[in-house]
DNA sequence: TATACGATGATCGTATACGATCCAGCCCGG
DNA sequence: CCGGGCTGGATCGTATACGATCATCGTATA
């Protein structure tokens, strides 16, 4: 799993000698996305700059730019901590995801090939054996990681930086909270990989942008509603 | 014009002494937005940290802020350049901020008062203003300025804060650029106020969010393409 | 004259030190 | 027994100092 290829923001002039600025951010973004450090915990600035051994000044600066990215907070003479606890976060995750994600995929599809295609199809056959055995042998993370490597392959060639940028974040945002308020719904599984066949005959076809866009947004829109269906909570959560 | 109201991040808790690396991030904001700095200007931290009166560690910080949300690039040993010079920037801001303003004034529409329809509808006829006299008397600033009130109007409800943080940065970006690659087409203007009208009766009759989201973008993509057309260049950019 | 190379200054990157602020627990009075 | 004020420890915020790196410019040489 590339780094670059999943949204980390590298240092823009190459990486002669990674500052340790830079070691800061990708170690605490590491940590926090592959669910190390759990949403709500503290994050003491001179602990994490003796553990890298560096000083607190690179680690200050690390935790800002993951503060802009949404991963954890940080207040003024009260420290940081890993973002996450409220579990209202995860729909307004979802739902800005299903927004970008739905316009990047769009916005890719002009430029997929038939090896793209071809590459997601064996991915999205990968995910459909988790679902054989019976479900006590589903494994949520295993799944998810194959997800998301599906969706990448259809919105990784938007033309579009910023979007593409705001995908990514989103899925790491996802991943971070992931811990503490993820609930899997089984029986989504099974109609997800069902779409994401759909998803990709469409493409397949030439179909319009704008169909596209939609058939992607409503793809994790559904994920959505699962997810509330099945917590029961939020029943007024605005859609989009 | 307060800060808050267009999405300038302030310090979570409360302001007892604004921190100085808030101080900096402030000013140098106000001075990017606001155009005071050129797209391309050089930012030297000792110097700033000087016109400041404060070190160079809240400047350095400060910076990092605004390079996250794209209103400067920062390189190592390299030093700091206010964003914008490229002109496939402007276009990719254009795009991302079509998008989420589209969304999030569907998804404000259903918390829209008559006093909110009132007061855009207000904003609206003072710039319906601009356009009588002769085009020589066209201000673009206040015109935009203008806009940008109308707008907060009908997206400023939407409940999902990750979205609406993501329309003000867009709003933000396209500020700063504007000094660089803005070339306003007046012709689009006498156009664009017509649609604001037309978007408001939408919002008052009820109309799906689907369908709002989509005037609302089609809206800000249409100044997009007036601007393609009028400069001639970028022909196969795509469209969402 | 053009090019390669080395010295120099400017600027960034980080470490360290110290002051400012907040939270927790204790003490004391009611 | 309970509540308010105070003190101590922990942590953040900033200033200063110094080392590292890069761009620039002058100079020597082919």
């Amino acid at each position: 799993m590339s780094a670059a290829a999943h949204g980390l923001a590298a240092p823009p002039g190459g990486e002669r000698t990674a500052s340790k600025s830079q070691l800061a951010y990708e170690w605490l973004h590491e940590q926090i996305v592959a669910g190390a450090l759990e949403p709500g915990a503290r994050l003491v600035l001179s602990q994490v700059a003796d553990k890298l051994d560096v000083s607190v000044v690179p680690v200050r600066e690390a935790v800002r730019r993951l503060e802009a990215e949404g991963l954890v907070t940080f207040e003024r003479n009260i420290g940081a901590t890993v973002a996450g606890i409220d579990p209202t976060e995860y729909l307004y995750t979802m739902q800005t995801l299903s927004l970008v994600e739905g316009a990047a995929t769009a916005l890719s599809a002009p430029s997929i090939t038939a090896e793209d295609i071809a590459a997601a199809r064996e991915v999205n056959e990968r995910m459909r054996v988790f679902l054989e055995p019976d479900p006590l042998h589903f494994d949520p993370v295993e799944f998810t990681a194959l997800n998301r490597e599906f969706h990448s392959v259809l919105f990784e060639r938007c033309p579009n930086p910023h979007i593409l940028d705001l995908v990514h974040r989103g899925w790491n945002r996802l991943k971070a909270l992931r811990g503490s308020t993820f609930s899997y719904v089984p029986e989504r599984a099974t109609e997800s990989i069902a779409e994401h066949e759909a998803l990709l005959a469409l493409i397949e076809s030439g179909a319009p942008t704008a169909e596209i866009e939609l058939a992607a947004r409503r793809h994790r829109s559904a994920t959505l509603d699962a997810y509330l269906a099945h917590t029961g909570e939020n029943p007024g959560f605005p859609t989009l």
